[in-house]
DNA sequence: GTCTATACTTCGATAGAC
DNA sequence: GTCTATCGAAGTATAGAC
């Protein structure tokens, strides 16, 4: 029960040139489509031999997985140097309204449907990114005066959530009609709620 | 500039077989993900041999498109029986709510990634639909006494789309914290608006 | 309408030299 | 740490017999 992998020389964690067979499989990820995220069409990306893939990660399933959580943990260092520190409503849209982060979640879901190991890891990230903002988006509507009656956070988090989604996914196909009448409706409900000093009308 | 097709025998439009293809297809796409429907599996899956995707199908685009038209016709011919009869606001939510309807959906973004014939379907697709359900939308808004100032049609669209998107992709990956009580909160705000009588309260 | 046979391409992964 | 060389598997697509 201990003897599945076939022990096999492996890279550096801290490779210069691992980082770099990162960044080309991002750049790929985003660009084609997960399907284009091949061992040689990854090296050809940066500059290097389709066997280094190899060498870094023992099989693409591996790479996939650093790459996701290398962006999965500078998101999370990135929320916590802003939102944590100042309750920020705003913060906390822009954080989601990032396209390239819709696509990059909606890319790693559509990988996830048929690769397990990387479905684990994706839902397990997205459970504890989820609890996270919740806990923040909890406190910064109390903060403004919103009864969890009116507009329970679990719903707010998922409205916010599938908005940015899917705001990204249509921009990335051309679509843009009504885009900027939404956000800029959401951006003015944010203002009136980060400042609640206008007698509290809900 | 007209000799780029080389021709070649293909089967009827409204052959058995062909329609077993397209439903293996499908099957294959919602289960494992599009990048699990290849001429070998779809044949397995529909108990043929491979060579009979290449007869009804020229090239596996061709398939894929024949998979998204079946679907988006179906789609507005729901629509059409059902919204446009009664302007019913919750016929509209339930027809974004179906789970399957928005992995489809999705799957087919994450596809058009990287083919351009098919994101120029699901484009000219997603302009057309969202088109569509903002003018049944715009009328149910009006009739229940919603302002466009303080809620734009664009926004309650692009909301609803995108809750409903999450939802299942949440679903998808196993994730369902929060779900029940979003949706209650949403079947309560729809029963609250399809019901105006209570004093037009907003 | 369906089959066999086959050409060609791309991919994942490994062994072993340097 | 990076290279050459290579295997085997899987994919798309076509030709031609039945």
């Amino acid at each position: 029960m201990t003897t599945d992998p076939p022990p096999r020389r492996i890279g550096a964690e801290d490779s210069k040139t691992r980082r770099q067979l990162l960044d080309a499989a991002e750049h790929l990820l985003l660009d084609e489509g997960y399907a284009s995220v091949t061992s040689r069409r990854v090296a050809a990306q940066a500059g290097l031999k389709p066997q280094l893939v190899h060498y870094y990660f023992r099989t693409m399933d591996d790479l996939f997985l650093g790459v996701f959580r290398r962006r999965a943990d500078a998101n999370f260092a990135r929320f916590d140097r802003s939102v944590v520190a100042d309750l920020s409503l705003r913060d906390l849209w822009d954080l989601n309204a990032d396209p390239r982060g819709a696509s990059f979640m909606m890319e790693f879901v559509a990988l996830a449907n048929h690769r397990k190991a990387i479905r684990a890891e994706i839902a397990g990230y997205a459970e504890r990114w989820r609890a996270t903002q919740l806990e923040a988006l909890t406190r910064a509507l109390t903060a403004a005066g919103i009864d969890a009656d009116r507009l329970p956070p679990e719903a707010a988090l998922l409205l916010m959530t599938g908005l940015a989604q899917v705001l990204a996914i249509e921009q990335a196909l051309g679509i843009t009609g009504g885009h900027d009448a939404t956000v800029a409706f959401v951006e003015q409900a944010i203002g009136r709620l980060g400042a609640p000093s206008t007698s509290a009308r809900p």
